[in-house]
DNA sequence: TAGTGGTCTAGACCACAGA
DNA sequence: CTGTGGTCTAGACCACTAT
């Protein structure tokens, strides 16, 4: 190295990350400007240029820099920042905020698909499925409402589950990886019936979370998780 | 390549992770499994180690495989997924939505800081800082409610800035890149006021986010944003 | 202690798009 | 056409940890 050897965060590739990252926060290097390319980064760092090359594309998935070829690197100009949460499995979610864990589940049968889910899964409506209903406990407090609809035509050995001791999102996640994702965040006011599940009031605002996954067969699962008022989902960049 | 010569996905490293992937959904590697080493995998596919390791960091960053030095690499038994969402400048999502943005600034001042606040700040209370509120439309109906706090400490030049025709959003992404942010979405009824700005009813469940980005000085904003009723937030895997 | 993943290197060839 | 990033290789050394 030249004079540049102070302590590496990590490896040599998590130094330069972060330099870069220091030089555009604090506007050394300024939006839309177009930085150095890797092998001069290279020679400043006295590093190869791959591994130039892993620093840059780490900053680039993160939104801050923007990458071509032959056009060179420059700092984002809007960058577009992602975040990341992380799809807990609820028992563990709730064990991890120091609680005892308990489900019920309420009902389990093959039904036909109302029209809302079948567009959400791809399927046709009336379509027959597997339907759960289920309330997750926190040290007896509900916590977590689900309203799952399963497809048994992408996860042979369904049909023989008896969810009464065993949660459904432990099971899938255990016997039906999935290939992609989809997941929406929104609100809604409690229903009568919610309202009773969750020990709330009726209209009371609570965080929903729909999620549906694929595999190669087809789609898996439609799950509507209604959390308990005052749960926060967090994330983090 | 030995017989393995069908068309890669795009380079060999995402084959790899494409190969790898389906072993795992269609269970001939079964969860707790231990795969075959680097070693093992850049010869059945005729690749070099490195090129192997990428594929597998992906996966393992995705939370499919877990990997551990000695021990190897198994395939994860309780994969926790993650899912990633970008982070929307208001303007650009309305415009992405086909709708003519316009936004209208409520209040600007300069105001002791709330105890809510400075905790999510990690500032002190009554600290005075710059409060903005304001409510952004898309084709003149209102889309997202900003209630918002900004250090000027953290970001020199603030204080000169008039947010009546530019805004907040925008003029921080592009002149204060942050180092870390922490989100939560969490639900709440419309209160009177909020009602009025997002054109509602009074206890209708709204999706809060909220949003804190911190750069090397120290906290620079932390924004509460409320949606219209019927917005979801999307992420997917 | 030894087997495994983590990281880096020097070099190479290629794909893309700007001039 | 040519400069840039994208990817791969063969080899090396190191860090961790299971045994």
């Amino acid at each position: 190295m030249t004079e540049r050897d102070t302590i590496p965060a990590s490896g040599k590739a998590a130094y330069i990350t972060e330099e870069v990252r220091r030089r555009i926060i604090e506007k050394e290097w300024r939006q839309g400007d177009r930085i150095p390319d890797e092998a001069a980064l290279a020679a400043e760092f006295g590093v190869a240029r791959a591994t130039v090359n892993k620093a840059l594309q780490l900053l680039a998935d993160e939104g801050l820099l923007d990458r071509r070829r032959r056009a060179g690197t420059r700092v984002a100009v809007n960058p577009v920042r992602k975040a990341t949460f992380s799809i807990p499995i609820v028992r563990e979610q709730i064990e991890a905020a120091g609680k005892s864990y308990s489900h019920r589940l309420i009902s389990q049968s093959r039904s036909p698909l109302p029209a809302r889910r079948a567009e959400q899964l791809g399927l046709s409506p009336g379509e027959v499925l597997i339907h759960l209903r289920a309330v997750h406990y926190g040290d007896r407090q509900p916590f977590q409402l689900e309203d799952r609809w399963i497809n048994p035509r992408a996860v042979p050995g369904i049909e023989e589950v008896d969810f009464h001791h065993l949660n459904a999102n432990e099971w899938l996640v255990r016997n039906a990886p999935y290939l992609r994702a989809e997941l929406t965040f929104s609100a809604s006011n409690a229903g009568v019936r919610d309202a009773r599940l969750l020990d709330t009031e009726p209209e009371q605002a609570l965080l929903i979370l729909n999620r549906t996954t694929w595999n190669d067969i087809g789609p898996i699962t439609a799950v509507r998780l209604a959390f308990h008022p005052g749960y926060a989902m967090s994330a983090t960049t």
